[in-house]
DNA sequence: TCGGCACAAATTTTT
DNA sequence: TTTGTGCCGA
């Protein structure tokens, strides 16, 4: 085991494994490399069985990273070891004994939408108007009593003079009534029903605690009360704790983390051995600078303060400008002028924001630019419609208790079971306190039902009996695509498609979009069957787990391609290059912070924007606008405090003196019509470097996108930042241009040329 | 039962 | 501006 790579305090906090640890990691300070050290040496030398380890991460990227690195350090085999995110973990210990605390042990997992139609059920059963009460009030109301392990008893209580909170009782009461009914657990039951297990049964806390014996959490500053008590349930005895974070990096108080759980780490545990990590070797000495003269504007901290021996570095640029428009303009050209300078490549870009709407803007400049990008975040696969309605399938094979699930599919496609049936059915299925599926089996005996309505509602009860029975042969894979079939939900997506195509609309084919994303998720389930990594058996149930704690299904990254995406998700990352954009008040910090008048509010954006500078390697470009349209609304800005947060002998305002923002009027518009009109109905992205299409199909104009290749001097470019323009030469991917007024330009052909013949 | 239309709401989101 | 939701008429 080599340690001699470490710094002091990493070669402490790695080699201090007895007794309770926090590590304060700073950003950058390599947190991560601490830890797979950490546990390669509590294998390798203290000969610590794999077993005895758990490791808690909130990410299953971060748990798989983590696997993997010590994987590379230790001997044996990690197998035995739990590397999990709290949620995977919970979910393990509950498989085995959830039974102990009266549900079923083949539970299903709500996500946040079905918990959503669940509480919109659990209000209209308890006529309460959704207009008085705002159901994304009530669910953060739920979740927060959650995390802070309050049953709806106590809530009762602790409300009852309140008659508004009172009737969130109720819901509350009656959620949890449901919840349990359908065999379902939210992501919070994960973590407090795991809980209520180790209270309620001491052998298994017993079992886990002497299982356990070394125990690590990942991100302190961001666990919730809730998670804070599971893991003090299996520390508490042994002591073997070692919690890793960073208080100026909580960011997700909003969503339950509890800072003062690493603030008041040492109140909670007796003797704690702190290690502080404060060399970061990510990024230069100026753009720390900024950052930790940013947090010192706050107060509630411990303190710390990041250094690097990379002295100096470039500052950190500050830009206005008009609009939003301009400024994606403004990230565009410099990306081209980096690239083309400096020869960076696109991966070495982020483009960071507070809030997803700014990406459109931003997306709209690369675009018209050719840059190549990603966006992180935005809907995820696994929420889009037609992934939801499979799996709801899957779930009723699986757990027909499910009514959530059943009410999903019942009439999806179209079956003529219609609202009034559904209804019908859900009273009686209350009435006998029943799941709805058992009150659909016997629909033969009820009354209620006109004979149409039985032979609709028999129907769909026929199908699910064959999936249900051939789940017991198929693999998942080819019981989704039998459930696809079957069902009709592919036809109804294909009818519909080629309506749409007779209708010549113009339209992309979205439905087109959904068939493929169900055959995405066909082999998802391929590799699910073909995984080695996977813990358990591979049955449907396993699957449906995955599925149900992941929210990343997007896979390979090969191409060079800048990333966007918001400050949090950006949490973790780091690139060379980080714009931050949009930095105005009202936007960030977000306009509710700032009318909250709270400080907690204001820290918390503070410490996002800690977060948002630390990403940076290299170089940092931080731009605000005067005039932002936001939802369609033209608002004048002011600039960010937190620029003025900044330390003066760090940044450098510049203005913009690119050509890039030359384009003309026309131009400008012709692009953007292109890209908003034909990026869709082109098989590939033509804006990617990888141009593939030439032919756009349908093109009203007739005009035609000329292959890269086939470029050379003499052809004429029609669209490119600099306008129209002939080619002079051509010597790889170096195009010498003429244009009519901007003389001679060299473009790269891979980034800023678009040709389109006779438009 | 379904499509169309008017109306409202729109931070951030590891699981 | 975009997206979702509720209500109404065919």
């Amino acid at each position: 085991m080599d340690l001699n790579s470490l710094n002091a305090p990493q070669r402490d906090a790695v080699m201090r494994t007895e007794g309770p640890v926090l590590i304060l990691a700073g950003a950058g300070s390599g947190k991560t490399r601490v830890l797979t050290t950490r546990i390669g040496y509590l294998i390798d030398e203290k000969k610590v069985l794999p077993a005895n380890i758990l490791a808690i991460t909130f990410t299953n990227k971060a748990a798989n990273e983590m696997r993997e690195r010590v994987e590379e350090t230790v001997e044996s085999s990690t197998k035995d070891m739990w590397i999990n995110t709290f949620h995977s973990c919970c979910v393990k210990i509950l498989r085995r004994d959830i039974n102990k605390i009266g549900y079923n042990r083949s539970f299903v997992i709500y996500d946040a939408t079905d918990q959503a139609t669940l509480v919109k059920d659990c209000m209209k059963e308890l006529d309460i108007s959704d207009k008085l009460f705002d159901v994304k009030g009530v669910i953060s109301q739920i979740s927060s009593a959650k995390d802070k392990l309050i049953s709806p008893r106590r809530f009762k209580e602790q409300y009852r003079s309140d008659v508004r909170m009172d009737k969130v009782a109720d819901i509350y009461t009656l959620y949890q009534d449901r919840l349990k009914r359908n065999s379902a657990l939210d992501f919070d039951d994960l973590i407090v029903k795991t809980i209520e297990l180790f209270r309620k049964n001491e052998d298994v806390l017993k079992y886990y605690r002497n299982k356990f014996r070394y125990i690590m959490v990942d991100e302190y500053q961001d666990t919730s009360h809730a998670q804070y008590e599971f893991v003090r349930l299996l520390a508490c005895e042994h002591q073997n704790i070692c919690v890793v974070g960073d208080d100026d990096q909580s960011i997700y108080g909003w969503r339950g983390a509890d800072i003062k759980n690493i603030l008041e780490f040492e109140k909670d545990y007796e003797n704690v051995h702190i290690v502080k990590l404060e060399q970061n070797y990510r990024s230069t000495q100026v753009i720390l600078d900024a950052a930790n003269h940013i947090i010192s504007n706050n107060t509630e901290r411990k303190s710390k303060k990041l250094w690097s021996d990379k002295e100096g570095g470039k500052l950190v640029k500050i830009c206005q400008l008009d609009n939003e428009i301009d400024e994606g303009d403004f990230v565009c050209s410099k990306i081209d002028e980096l690239v083309r300078k400096e020869k960076r490549s696109l991966n070495d870009f982020a483009v960071l924001y507070r809030a997803n709407a700014q990406a459109r803007a931003i997306e709209d400049a690369l675009n018209r630019a050719m840059i190549s990008y990603n966006i992180y975040g935005g809907t995820k696969f696994y929420e889009r419609k037609e992934i939801k309605d499979l799996i709801a399938y899957l779930r009723v094979i699986v757990n027909p208790q499910d009514d959530i699930s059943v009410k999903r599919i019942i009439n999806v496609p179209a079956r003529g079971i219609g609202l009034k049936t559904i209804e019908k059915m859900e009273d009686r299925a209350s009435l006998k306190q029943e799941s709805i599926y058992s009150v659909l089996l016997d629909a033969e005996d009820n009354s209620d039902l006109s004979t149409r309505a039985k032979a609709k509602v028999n129907g769909f009860i026929d199908i699910m009996s064959i999936l249900r029975s051939s789940a017991e042969v198929y693999s998942v894979s080819e019981l989704i695509d039998y459930t696809m079939k079957l069902t009709g939900y592919l036809k109804d997506l294909e009818d519909n498609r080629d309506k749409n195509e007779k209708l010549s609309n113009g339209k992309y084919d979205e439905y087109q979009d959904r068939i493929d994303n169900l055959k995405e998720l066909i082999s998802i389930a391929l590799e699910f069957e073909n995984s080695e990594e996977i813990e358990g058996e591979k049955n449907l149930q396993t699957f449906l787990e995955n599925v149900a704690l992941s929210s990343d299904a997007d896979g390979e990254e090969s191409e060079s391609r800048v990333s966007l995406m918001t400050m949090h998700t950006s949490k973790g990352l780091e690139f060379p290059v980080v714009f931050i954009v949009g930095m105005e008040e009202n936007l960030f910090p977000i306009s509710r912070a700032v009318k909250s008048m709270s400080d907690t509010a204001i820290e918390e954006e503070r410490r996002l924007c800690y977060v948002a500078i630390t990403r940076a390697e290299e170089e940092l470009f931080i731009t605000n606008v005067r005039n932002r349209t936001l939802y369609g609304k033209r608002n004048v800005a002011i600039q960010s405090r937190f620029i003025e947060e900044l330390p003066e002998n760090s940044i450098e305002t510049i203005g913009v003196v690119d050509e890039g923002l030359s384009y003309s009027r026309a131009t400008y518009n012709v692009l953007d019509k292109y890209t908003k009109k034909y990026k869709k109905s082109m098989n590939m992205d033509f804006l990617s470097k990888n141009v593939k299409a030439t032919k756009i199909e349908g093109n009203k104009e007739g005009s035609d996108l000329t292959l890269k290749d086939s470029v050379k001097a003499g052809s004429k470019i029609y669209h490119s930042k600099f306008g129209k323009g002939t080619v002079v030469a051509r010597n790889g991917n170096d195009l010498t241009v003429a244009f009519a007024n901007k003389g001679i330009k060299r473009l790269n052909i891979e980034y800023t040329v678009f040709e389109v013949l006779s438009i």
